[in-house]
DNA sequence: CTGAAAGCGCTTACAG
DNA sequence: CTGAAAGCGCTTACAG
C-alpha cells in the first residue's frame, strides 16, 4: 500500500534507477538501453502502479507543468467561462491551471502571485485590479512568463489578450442611436481600468460620429464596492432619476448590468418600452430576463485558447511572449431591449 | 535576482544549515539556539528576501498544505459559492485550495482525483459525481482524507455534509399545499444521485402528509445532457403539456429551475399566476426573474465551513473523520412566483 | 548550544 | 549499452 519510487522498481527489474528513470521518460532509444530491459522495466512499473512522485520531479527539473490562472471573481460568468476555456486548452497540451479569484482586492491579488510563484507555476495568466503594475513588472523581470487577460497596463510591454473594448461599445452605441435612441445614459464603475475607459470612449466618439453631443450627465462611475451590491442599486436609482430623459441606458460590464436591472426594476422602468438596455459582456441573468436584454459578447473560446497557446509556446520554446496587446472582436446580441 | 537557499543563507550567516533551518521554522526556543545568532539569520534571511522552496518542504515532510476542492461545476453559482467559501476558510488556518470541476463527467472526475493526488494535497473535498464509489473508497483505503460534499453513497462510511434534502423539500411542499395548491408537478434529473431522492422523498411525504395521492404522471426525471440545455428545454416543455392541469411545479435543483424557467417562457405560462413556482438552491437568476423565484435556499457558508474544520482538524491531529453524513437545514425563501 | 550527514524521489551529466 | 554519483532545497535524528 505503500508509494512506490524508481529504486524499488530498480531493484525489483535488477537494474539501476537511472535505467528505469530514463525508460520511463521514454528516453530508452536515446539512451539506448536494450529493448530486453525496457519490457522488464515497464512491466514492472505497470503491476506495480508505478506514478512518479511529481514533487521530487518538478524539485529537480525546475518545471511543474501547471499554469497559474488569476482572475477577478470565478462566480461572475464571464470569469468562469473564461476559466473553463482555459483549463480544457491547457490540458490538452498537458498543463494543469490552478485558478485563484482577486475579488478585486489589490491586496489579494499580490498574494496570490505570491502564492503561484511559490507553487511554482510555470506561467502566468492574469487580469490585473488596479496597483498592480509594480507586481506583473517584477514577475517579467525575473523573466516569469506572464500573459495578461481582458485589461492591460499602458505603461507595462506585458502581452496581453483582450476583447476589442472601443469597438465593441463603439458598434453598441451606434446601433442604439441607429434604432433612433438619442439620450443614451452610460453606466460605468470607478475602478480605472483602461478597458473601461475605452469603453467610455467608444460611446463617446459613436454620438459624435453622430453629431450627437456628449452629456455628462448622463454618464455615471458607480463607485464598485465589494460585495454591497445594495448601495450600488441605490446610487443607480438616484441616478436615473436624475436624468428621467435618458431613453436608452448602456451598462459597461456584466456586474454592473445585472445591478443595473436591479435599479430599473426599483424604478419599475418598463425595459424596451421606457428604456433600451444593452450591456458589455452576455450572461444567463441577460438572456434570461424579461425582455431578454441585449447585449456585446466577448470572444471567450478565443481569447482563452489564444493565451493559453501563447504562454505555454513561450514556456516550452523559451520564445518570448509578444510584449503587445492582442485585440479580438467581441459581438453585439441583439435581444428583445430594444 | 536568483532565487537564494537555506544554504546561501547559512553560509552568509557563518552557521549551519540545520541552524538556519531550526531558526526560520521557530525551533529556535526548542533547539536551543542562541539568540546572537537567531538574531543574525533572521536578519540575513530578511534581507535577502527569502521565501523557502515550496516543493523541497513538501518533499521532504510529506505535507504540502493544500487541500483539493472537486465540485461539479464552478459557473454554476451554488458551487461557486461554496469554493469561495471553503478556499477564505482554508486559508485561515494556513491552507491554500486547489479546485476543479467535474462538469459531471466520471471520468473526468476521476482523473481529477488522479490530479490531486499527484499534486499531493493533505486532504480532499468532495461533490461526487455518478460512479465514484470505488475512487472514494480507494482513496478512504489508503488513508487519506477525506471530506463528501452535497451527496454521500450509501455504501461507504464517508464523511458527509450537506444539506438536508428531505426536509427542505418537504418544508417546499408542505408551503405550496398550504397556499392551495394542489397539483404540484416535480422536475427532478436522471442522475441518480443520492439527495435528489431525498428530495422527491420530502415532496411525496408532504403530498400524504396532506392525504394528496402521489401521481407519478406529475413528476419528470430529465435526462441529464452536459451542455445541451435546448433538449432539455423542448422535453421539459413537453413533460408540462402532458399536464396542463399542474398549478405548480418544484424545481429540485438550481439547473432544473433555470431549464425550467426557459421552458416556461417557451409555453408562454404566466409564473404566479398561471403556474407557482419554486426551485431547490438559490441563484442570481431567481432573484432577478420576474417575477422573482422562490427557493429553498442551503447553508453555503455553514457547509463549507464544518467541512474544512473538519478536514484540517483530522488532517493535523490525526484524528479520524466522523465517518458519517451530517445534515443542515436549508431555508425556504418566499419571493413572488406563487 | 550547534554542525555534519542522511534522505525525501527524482534527473542527468559522467565514466566506462 | 548501463551504473554510480551528484544534486534540486529542504528537515531532522544523531553526535558532540
Amino acid at each position: 500500500m505503500k508509494k512506490i519510487s524508481i529504486k524499488d522498481i530498480a531493484s525489483k527489474a535488477g537494474v539501476s534507477v537511472s535505467t528505469v528513470s530514463f525508460v520511463l521518460n521514454n528516453k530508452a532509444k536515446e539512451m539506448r538501453i536494450s529493448d530486453e530491459k525496457v519490457q522488464i522495466v515497464k512491466k514492472i512499473a505497470a503491476e506495480a502502479g508505478y506514478k512518479p512522485n511529481l514533487l521530487a520531479k518538478s524539485l529537480r527539473t525546475g518545471k511543474t507543468k501547471t499554469i497559474g490562472l488569476m482572475i477577478d471573481d470565478i462566480s461572475n460568468n464571464f470569469f468562469a467561462s473564461i476559466a473553463k476555456v482555459i483549463e480544457l486548452e491547457a490540458k490538452k497540451l498537458g498543463y494543469k491551471v490552478f485558478y485563484c479569484s482577486t475579488e478585486n482586492d489589490p491586496v489579494r491579488a499580490k498574494e496570490i502571485l505570491q502564492l503561484l510563484e511559490d507553487a511554482h507555476v510555470d506561467g502566468f495568466i492574469i487580469t490585473p485590479t488596479e496597483k498592480l503594475q509594480t507586481e506583473i513588472k517584477r514577475l517579467l523581470q525575473i523573466n516569469k512568463k506572464v500573459v495578461l487577460l481582458d485589461r492591460y497596463f499602458p505603461d507595462i510591454n506585458a502581452t496581453c489578450i483582450m476583447v476589442d473594448s472601443y469597438k465593441g461599445a463603439y458598434d453598441a452605441t451606434s446601433l442604439l442611436l441607429k434604432k433612433g435612441y438619442k439620450t443614451i445614459a452610460l453606466v460605468s464603475n470607478d475602478l480605472h481600468m483602461i478597458q473601461m475607459q475605452q469603453r467610455e470612449n467608444g460611446y463617446r466618439d459613436a454620438l459624435k460620429a453622430m453629431k450627437i453631443k456628449y452629456d455628462q450627465k448622463l454618464v455615471t462611475r458607480l463607485h464598485y464596492i465589494g460585495g454591497e451590491e445594495e448601495d450600488m442599486v441605490d446610487r443607480l436609482v438616484d441616478f436615473f432619476e436624475r436624468c428621467p430623459d435618458a431613453d436608452a441606458v448602456f451598462f459597461l460590464n456584466n456586474s454592473l448590468g445585472i445591478v443595473g436591472l436591479k435599479a430599473l426594476r426599483k424604478l419599475e422602468y418598463k425595459i424596451g418600452k421606457d428604456i433600451a438596455v444593452i450591456s458589455f459582456d452576455d450572461n444567463l441573468v441577460f438572456a434570461l430576463n424579461t425582455p431578454a436584454i441585449s447585449v456585446v459578447s466577448q470572444p471567450i473560446q478565443d481569447i482563452g485558447t489564444q493565451a493559453v497557446e501563447l504562454l505555454i509556446r513561450s514556456i516550452e520554446e523559451g520564445k518570448s511572449l509578444p510584449g503587445k496587446t492582442i485585440l479580438k472582436s467581441g459581438k453585439v446580441i441583439v435581444r428583445e431591449s430594444f
